[in-house]
Formats: C-alpha cells, sequence, structure tokens
DNA sequence: ATTCGTGCAAATGCTTTGCACCCAC
DNA sequence: GTGGGTGCAAAGCATTTGCACGAAT
C-alpha cells in the first residue's frame, strides 16, 4: 500500500549516484512499517535489534537522506529535537494533539485552517508551502490522574 | 503601558526568594523593549553593548527566569533552538508566517483557528492549554528575487 | 554571615562530520 | 580499483550546570 514509497526510494537513489545497502533498507524498511513519530534514536534503537553493528551516525545520514527524498517529514513539537513521521501522500495533511502530561502525540484532521490559511496567505502576499498546527494540552487520560 | 511586566517581574523575584540585580534588569529591559522574536544569543549580543562583562550563563539563566514568570513565550519554529516574544497580554494570541528564504516571522491573528480548536479539543477529550500554528512559505520580497 | 547572582569552563544532549576502512560492482 | 557506505570518535551547536568568587542585605 505505500508501495510508491520504495519506488520513490530507489529512484532517489538512482538519481543521485547513491547506492542501497542493507542498513539503508533497514532503517527505510523500519521508518516506513511505523505509524506515528519517532527520533533518531527510536529508530537506532529497533533497528540495533536486527543489526546489532549498526551506528548511529548512518541512522542520522538516512534520515537526512530519507527527508530529502521527502518520504521523512521532520517535526520538532517545541522540542530542541527531532520527530519524524512518514509523509504519506495517500493521507491527507494532518495536524497535532500533544499531551503536555505524558508526551502522547494525536493526529487530527481539520479542513477549516485549510482554507483560513489560504485567506491569510493573500493578506500578506505569502505564497505557502505548508504549515503546522500544534495544540498543547492534557489528553483524557492524564486529566484522570 | 507594558507596566505590569515589570511588577510581575517584581513579584516573582520577591515570592521565590530571589533578587533582582543589575544584569537581570538589563536584559528585563531589552526583551520587554524588543518587539518581534529574538534568540539567546540576540540577547547576549545586544545586553553585551550595555554591560560587557555579562556572560551567556547570565543570559540563559535570566531567560529561564522569565520564561517561568510567563513575561517570555519560547517557540523553536522548526529548528532546534529557541525563539523567545514577550507575553503580552494586552494583545491578543496570534500566530506566525514563517518565510523560508530569508527567515522573517509576521504575526497574524485568526479567530476561527480559536474556534475550531475547542471542537478538535471535545472530539478527543482534549484539555487545551495553548496552540501553535505556524505557516511556511515565500514572503512578498523573496517572491521578486 | 548568609544567601543569592555571576563568569568561567566543563558538561550535556542531539546532531553532523572527518577519516580510515570496507564492500559492491 | 573506484565510488560510495560505514563505524568510530571528534567536533558542532545550543543550552545547562558545578564551582568558586562577589555583591547585597
Amino acid at each position: 500500500m505505500r508501495s510508491y514509497l520504495k519506488l520513490r526510494y530507489q529512484q532517489f537513489i538512482k538519481k543521485n549516484n547513491l547506492k542501497s545497502s542493507k542498513r539503508r533498507d533497514l532503517i527505510f524498511d523500519f521508518v516506513t512499517r511505523t505509524k506515528g513519530h519517532f527520533t533518531a534514536d527510536e529508530i537506532y534503537q529497533e533497528t540495533l535489534k536486527i543489526d546489532p553493528g549498526i551506528g548511529i551516525a548512518t541512522v542520522y545520514r538516512t534520515i537526512r537522506l530519507l527527508v530529502n527524498c521527502g518520504i521523512l517529514l521532520e517535526q520538532t513539537f517545541g522540542e530542541k529535537k527531532g520527530y519524524f513521521e512518514v509523509n504519506d501522500i495517500n493521507s491527507k495533511h494532518h495536524d497535532h494533539l500533544i499531551c503536555t502530561a505524558c508526551g502522547k502525540i494525536i493526529e487530527f484532521r481539520c479542513d477549516i485552517i485549510e482554507d483560513d490559511k489560504q485567506r491569510i496567505a493573500e493578506l500578506h502576499q505569502f505564497k505557502i508551502n505548508s504549515h503546522k498546527l500544534e495544540i498543547y494540552g492534557i489528553c483524557s487520560e492524564c486529566q484522570l490522574k
């Protein structure tokens, strides 16, 4: 279902005279199989279980490659470190609800924001590329604690 | 006009058994006089002109103090470093248009987002504290280049 | 005297990079 | 055998912290 990602990955490799490798493929497989958001270290810890020889530098280099070819999106969620998610063109753009108590991240869609965005862009003569809406609060579970 | 900030600063100092000092006051003065967004290093460079003995650690410690007492808001704008702005209770919440070419940050207000936010919160049983909407694009000037 | 503020330098956390080596074609 | 991939360690960058000293009460 997400096979177009593999294609994009392979074409990017070819176009830039790079090579695929066992470790790159391992990281590609992990991220494209994983839903939601993950950090570089989480990718590292998971791939380490399968290939104990992998290094954190390879993880960071491959993340950069996947961001550059549009397979991964990078976010910060207000923190000073990167969170990554698959840029799935089959699912529409979504935004994030972030629980400041437990760190849980929930995705949601909001069409009205899409329209507003255009209105604001025209007002300031901006040519919009993307947006991020993050709503911070306390999730239902943490409200009970 | 922003004298309530000075009051809040002084009360916070007193309540937490801290002291005001020449250097803290200098940083407080700089940030409350400055419009828009600034980094820790920008505060440091500016205060350095007035007090060449000031250290970067004092700047960071004072920023933390001002964030804790609600005078400064911290943002990341997708980067892995902090940007600060005065939390002016007299002006309503605003969001940001960010030019990815020149880095310019423009503030705007959007009431519809305020309403949508509540709808989304109810849907996910979230108790909302705040939100950040960042729209990325190319500003009118950079479109001409 | 005590308490807090400060500069300096070291430490931190996350990320990138230089380099020598390894592998695949 | 050449070009790219990789681990390792070092460097980078923003930020925080330990410590000894300094200032104010």
